[in-house]
DNA sequence: CCGTAACATGGAAGCGGTTCCAGTTCAAGA
DNA sequence: TCTTGAACTGGAACCGCTTCCATGTTACGG
């Protein structure tokens, strides 16, 4: 009912030019504080809302930003869903609208959606996709971006991540606290950063302790569940009392695998996570992780971006440091 | 580079004019087709890439749909991940661009947001998030609306769905034809009308069957694990020899409470699902289910939803019928 | 060879805002 | 009272594309 309500018909209303009515409404100087009050009265009393597409055009500002995700990682990844999650609310509490674009392998037509429509203003790309080529082209575009995690081989970029070594140190200290002396690895795949530097941390965690590397109780895994099982299974095998899984879905596979050859968490093994994201599943017992605020990283990633889209200079990335929050799976059951 | 080359840049280097260039790129008659390639082709040469906002004011279309799902949903619910991937591609491949709106339990600013923006030239929402307030308002605004699922109360929706009772009615005589004669139902939130209408299918197959249902045996969940942990717990202390889960979270819920009671499945009782959600856990048996064909009916619900863009009239709703997949959770061991 | 219909073309008017700029208003200081 | 300048105001250009409409062009049958 209150279809086409434009600027006109809310400054004839208020006896202002079309122009008087558009500073008073985007708080802009050069209004009388009682006009811009009655004009602000009058549009939300006739229920103006000012069209984006002109507003976009005229400004040549959207309030749309864009967040490149792997098509999988939504579906199968709780991280990928945790992220856009928390991007989408960052998005909203600032007023702005969130275009998902999900990354296939190929690029399809996908860079020509991104880039041709100038309907975004900035994008968010999650570190994930960049091992895309196409997404990874996206940061030399024109378009103001800002990568979610840590780029693989690329350091030129602009970024919000986790601080993962020193983070993944303190998981494995935590478990030489609890007393563990074998403490197996279940690394994430090398061509992406973060796990690199979750293994590092790993090996800084060992000579901070002045405890050698036991290079056999290295895993690898690929971050997910299934791969979890088997590297657990591998680490169960060769003996261990603790266990580092790089992220969280790994931790639950590798919980899984040493229920399945008897060994129990936390009686005999303890375990800790990355990430956080298993804090719903119906596991015992609980895991042990270094927990993503993922609230934060978004709320960083969208700001930084929007001050980048500003044309702010002298931005930098974000590295925040992630705690470790402690669940059943490290805690010595006392009998 | 190629920033800023604009439809006049076109016709002044093919040689026409700007309507001239404009209905030769839109496919639109009037033009002979040696310009029409010309102008193509001098198109793509310079790299001209439409202004959307400028486009979407002219033509008073974005070619963008918007989704709206509740906050939570994306992040702890399988089916919202599934059903935004779904629609993200089916949007993905007619063009169309996605903006996503995060339902919260409060309005906030969220339904301007979405509204007022001429932004969006329809809106999908799931049924899940059907139930706050100001989602359902949505329903009765000017913009073209299709729902995903089905309403709780209402009918007068255009919406898409798989065909609930008969599907869930045929799960249940999939147990009986595997020899169960005690078979259990997990309910869902009866608020919900798939979750009421799955469970009229459980009792419609006990009727076809010429069975009685023993109403003991229906227990209540919330479409989470942790609800179906718990209603699993109930039904195997009542004695079951299958199990109807109303969604695959909730039968994950039970086969991990029947281990943890030392009732196995396949072994003791016999597990079917709804939704096929669950492929991705490592959960042993795999889950038999009523898998959703998210992809159709993603794809059903953009096609809909840009018919009722367009201003077509008697359209109809959608009604799925999914299959039932088995997996090793209704396979007898053989032994 | 002309009249006419069918088609191709360019001009111009929007779409609904923002923003520059020149003209007003008005109060304070001379 | 007259200046002066800051603050306000409205007119008009413009953002880049679509689309209506009035011309110009072509091809045909008579």
């Amino acid at each position: 009912m209150d279809d086409k309500v434009t600027l006109d018909d809310v400054a004839r209303l208020s006896g202002v030019s079309r122009s008087a009515a558009s500073r008073a409404l985007n708080n802009r100087p050069g209004v009388r504080s009682d006009v811009r009050e009655r004009v602000n009265r009058i549009a939300d009393h006739i229920g103006f809302r000012p069209n984006r597409a002109a507003k976009n055009l005229a400004s040549g500002r959207s309030s749309v930003i864009g967040l490149v995700i792997p098509s999988d990682d939504l579906r199968v990844d709780p991280y990928g869903a945790a992220m856009t999650h928390a991007v989408g609310r960052a998005a909203s509490q600032l007023d702005l609208g969130m275009m998902l674009h999900l990354a296939a392998e190929e690029p399809g037509d996908t860079v020509n959606h991104i880039l041709r429509d100038g309907l975004i203003d900035g994008l968010l790309i999650s570190s994930v996709a960049a091992d895309k080529d196409w997404v990874d082209d996206l940061f030399d575009s024109t378009l103001p971006t800002v990568l979610l995690g840590t780029h693989p081989t690329r350091d030129d970029v602009l970024n919000v991540d986790v601080e993962n070594t020193e983070s993944a140190a303190g998981a494995v200290a935590h478990l030489f606290e609890q007393g563990c002396e074998r403490v197996g690895c279940i690394a994430g795949p090398l061509d992406r950063a973060d796990a690199r530097d979750r293994l590092a941390g790993y090996r800084l965690a060992h000579d901070r302790a002045g405890r050698p590397v036991d290079e056999s109780l290295i895993a690898h895994g690929r971050f997910s569940r299934q791969s979890g099982l088997a590297a657990g299974a591998e680490l169960f095998a060769r003996g261990v009392d603790g266990i580092f899984a790089s992220n969280d879905e790994m931790a639950v596979g590798a919980i899984l695998s040493g229920a399945r050859s008897g060994f129990h968490v936390p009686h005999d093994v303890l375990v800790v996570g990355f990430d956080g994201t298993a804090f719903d599943e119906v596991i015992e017992p609980t895991i042990t992780s270094v927990v993503q605020p993922f609230d934060d990283i978004g709320r960083a990633a969208v700001e930084l971006l929007i001050q980048l889209v500003h044309g702010e200079t002298g931005l930098e990335s974000v590295s925040i440091v992630p705690p470790l929050v402690q669940g059943g799976s490290t805690t010595r059951p006392t009998s």
